[in-house]
DNA sequence: GGTAAATCCGACCATATGGTCTGTATATAG
DNA sequence: CTATATACAGACCATATGGTCGGATTTACC
């Protein structure tokens, strides 16, 4: 693999596990046996870096293990039920989980960074619309209450997503996530079509 | 004020605003006047200081913004949707909003340092502790439909909280308060008593 | 094979950081 | 009045960090 590319990839490893401030950039280099030359010919900075990190491997993450598997002319409930339980599935399964790495990147540059924050509120932005569509969707097809405000239970989705997440980290993942899912089964219950079919 | 209490309130100011170890001991000095000799007089070391702000302050302010107000004998639902409510309404109000202040620490310290890890999961606990308390006697008290897991409900409320909170510091903080009440009380309609009074 | 561009090395620099240590002013007690 | 503990000042240190720069090495191309 390309040294550019491999510096990326190594270069969100750490700063998933270690964040972004306390992960130096000889840290990388390090684990890669490169040289701070290597580095600085490809990149102009840390910061560009990180954003490089955001745009190539960040987005493309989200985008599959969030976005894309809602897609789909099914019911929209049942595609985030599945999309949900599968990304924490993953997360159970991988020894050191460090949260969803988008809410943990939004927290750490808030009110710190804003370039990289504006990088990185364009994913969940793009997260939210594909919510919205996918339930709106829903909603046409007959699958959502008419009477649901989309806008709203995509934000809530996003929430108790981000929430779950974080808490995952702290204490029996495993245990979370079955509860986790158990009531965001009621939340859909309470707004799925109330026809009988 | 004295010396000591000056410090913690100031270090836990500039830690929620720029995270643990983006702030220097010197960057809270420089804001009191004050210099290395009395930080070290009183603290043993950076890392002795923030376990004594997280006691200190960070409890007590987790215990009065979350725990105490939905401590009481009424519906335990209408305790927490006030709860919750107000506390965002807060953060809404706050100019610069960082979220929730338990939850961005539990982000910056996972993985990174145990010590501090414990004492905020200590936190985190008895928030979940207290919140299943609440729910149980709610359910105990006919509020709750007698179906309901309480454990499995405390986990999906604190996800929701700690999601939105980071949420709100992205964009829109006040329409986001607003969407995520909104389908809380679509939740809570789910789980409260079916029993027509 | 020669040349030039691309790629990488690693010494070096300015600055920042957590932490130490000596000194000093004030207060308190005998 | 003296002595001792408290409370703070600030110079100092070892280390780490982001970043620079001249040079070496490899690759691509004619």
């Amino acid at each position: 693999m390309a040294t550019m590319q491999r510096l990326q990839t190594t270069g969100l490893e750490l700063f998933y596990a270690k964040g972004y401030y306390d992960t130096s950039v000889d840290d990388i280099l390090k684990k890669l046996e490169l040289s701070k030359g290597a580095f600085y010919y490809h990149f102009d900075s840390k910061e560009d870096f990180f954003i490089q990190i955001i745009q190539n491997l960040l987005a493309r993450k989200i985008y599959s293990t969030l976005i894309e598997p809602i897609e789909g002319h099914d019911n929209p409930l049942t595609l985030i039920t599945k999309c949900f339980d599968d990304a924490m599935e993953t997360a159970v399964h991988n020894e050191l989980d460090y949260g969803c790495i988008l809410s943990n990147f939004l927290t750490e540059f808030n009110g710190k960074n804003e370039v990289i924050m504006r990088h990185l509120n364009e994913i969940v932005t793009v997260w939210e619309v594909n919510l919205v569509t996918a339930l709106q969707k829903g909603k046409f097809n007959g699958y959502l209450d008419r009477h649901v405000d989309c806008e709203a239970a995509a934000t809530f989705l996003m929430s108790s997503y981000f929430g779950v997440r974080t808490l995952m980290t702290s204490a029996a993942p495993s245990a979370k996530k079955y509860r986790f899912m158990s009531q965001l089964r009621q939340y859909f219950k309470s707004i799925e079509s109330k026809v009988i079919s």
